[in-house]
DNA sequence: AGTTAGCACTCTAGCCATCTGAGTGCTAAC
DNA sequence: GTTAGCACTCAGATGGCTAGAGTGCTAACT
């Protein structure tokens, strides 16, 4: 594609992503080529549709990009936004008066993009797939039963309850537990299953603690979102049918979760367009998501999903920056 | 108000309720009515108008319910549904699957109320407005950092890393947290604040432990959410603006929950319809509340928002059931 | 008294025809 | 390769028309 295509196809995806209306050959003339006829741009517009970037709604109209021309606007022409200061700050101030759990950090991440991105804010928690026990404790509830309490990797927290003997008071609790964090300390799940019983243990107890810890790795496998409202103000949503179809997949947490974990990049930010989805109910969507990092091994995924027609350079760059910010606040809070 | 009037009321809101038309004389002759004529029929609606009941959307539709008609049908028309046996052993039965820690369970009853009422579901924790402190524990992470690890009221648990001298490690951080338990536990924070101070520990520690009590008081005032994706659904959510109004309370948690704590009902069923509402924004929508309880003292509040021809019968009795299982899942559970 | 049939009247929703204007593709000239 | 000019197309807005559902009122009936 010549440098002129490149030019227009970037001038029609910007000025459709700001009026949501076709863009037409003289509007183009006049707003970003003072140089050019609108003949000329009608006759490159017409060819960005013979080869797939473009499309008309009907005959008489403007031109709007498909998936094909955001893809190759996002992999080629997307220019590169700062986030402006004013608001890096506020950001970074409103993480460290609110960020004071995993959880309410994750909230704000996502409020906090939901807000920067105007559409709808994903977050996943630290995906332990294979947590290990760092520390289990025992509560005393009433004669008979305990609360365990299970710390796993990356200081996730735990808490079930669990019969015990009826006799056993909360100094004797303690000294079961300290034998536990003996025995089964820094092992996974898997691994406290197999290991040999230490026999002043209950078998029962011991599958307690790994049924904890599983609970732990499904818990933080979910997925908040935010900012499901300014899906509705956008006028691709207007349709109550569409709507539906895509609310009913992000209030689907294991879908959700599941999509994610697939996109999840290693490095670096993934869009994934429309069609390119590979749930068919996302279809009139576009994805933009990152990863972000706690330390070296923790990280969890983070992302927004709004009409193809997206604002991808104001969106990435500002949730490049709120990924950021979000994994130095859970850094600070954990490692 | 005689009783054929009041058979015409109650006629009338479950005819609207079901097909979302305004009802006219003939229809409720034909359907509800076969013993009266269709003027006599247009006679009395007509004396509902003049009284408040029903309202005309025009001056030739048929009549529509007014919010005071339906408070007059909730209050004294609703008749007593039942919930059916199939539905209560299903829900029963994903209760013991699923319901293995608190979150699971409150998510687990918003999603089945959602299910089952057709609209959203809200469901707020256990309100520990004075949480004591149960017990307390401190996990080594690293030399100087510990994981404070707090259990409250209820066994809800709270976590947060805490500032502690370098050289002590997981034994001498056991101790000073079986003296930390010693000195403070049984008290709230606001107590524990104005305790007299145990020399041996550290004043910034203590006050650590004060702030994860209110953190765990704050976080189970949050509210979860469940089925925005049934109220696009709805004929009177079809207009984005009034969508999107409904949809930025329901997801504005602190504003909701001040809504639910307000009025939580300490006993029975509490019904809000439209201008009831305190929050404007909900003037089209109408509230069925009621409280869950977990053995005594535990209680948080579980309830639908919908449009206000809900179907009020039928999501009053199943609101009923799904709150009385959820308490008995969190007793067996915690207490 | 309350009920009912009859009837004129009202208002919406759907339908159709018309009009306007934005935008196109094509041709011929530059 | 670019541009002016022009005929053509089509969505969307406008406005009249009609059908039909539903009303209120009057007068007769029980």
């Amino acid at each position: 594609m010549d440098q002129r295509k490149q030019r227009i196809l970037g001038a029609v995806v910007s000025d459709y992503t700001k009026t949501v209306v076709p863009v037409g050959s003289h509007a183009l003339a006049a707003r970003y080529f003072l140089e050019l006829s609108s003949a000329t741009i009608r006759n490159e517009l017409s060819e960005l549709v013979d080869d797939g970037f473009l499309a008309q709604p009907h005959a008489s109209a403007g031109r709007i990009p498909t998936d094909q021309g955001y893809r190759y606007f996002v992999d080629f022409l997307l220019p590169q936004e700062i986030v402006e200061p004013p608001i890096r700050r506020q950001v970074r101030q409103s993480f460290e008066e609110v960020a004071y759990d995993v959880e309410a950090t994750l909230e704000l991440a996502a409020a906090t993009l939901s807000r920067l991105s105007d559409n709808v804010a994903l977050v996943t928690g630290p995906t332990n797939s294979s947590s290990k026990l760092l520390h289990a404790e025992l509560v005393w509830i009433r004669p008979g039963q305990a609360l365990l309490v299970e710390v796993g990797s990356g200081n996730a927290v735990n808490q079930r309850v669990v019969e015990v003997e009826a006799k056993l008071d909360q100094v004797e609790l303690t000294e079961v537990a300290a034998r536990l964090n003996r025995a089964l300390a820094g092992l996974t799940a898997d691994q406290i299953e197999v290991a040999p019983q230490d026999i002043t243990l209950s078998a029962e107890l011991v599958r307690e603690v790994s049924r904890g810890l599983r609970q732990l790795e499904t818990r933080s496998s979910l997925v908040i979102h935010d900012g499901l409202r300014n899906l509705v103000r956008q006028p691709e949503f207007e349709d109550p049918i569409r709507l539906r179809t895509v609310l009913e997949v992000l209030e689907a947490q294991r879908i959700l979760a599941a999509v994610m974990s697939e996109l999840s990049p290693q490095i670096g930010m993934q869009v994934v367009i429309g069609h390119e989805n590979s749930l068919a109910e996302l279809r009139d969507c576009s994805l933009v998501l990152t990863s972000y990092r706690v330390g070296e091994h923790l990280w969890g995924t983070i992302g927004v999903v709004g009409p193809t027609r997206i604002h991808y350079g104001r969106v990435a760059a500002r949730l490049q920056f709120i990924s950021q910010v979000t994994g130095e606040a859970l850094s600070r809070l954990l490692a």
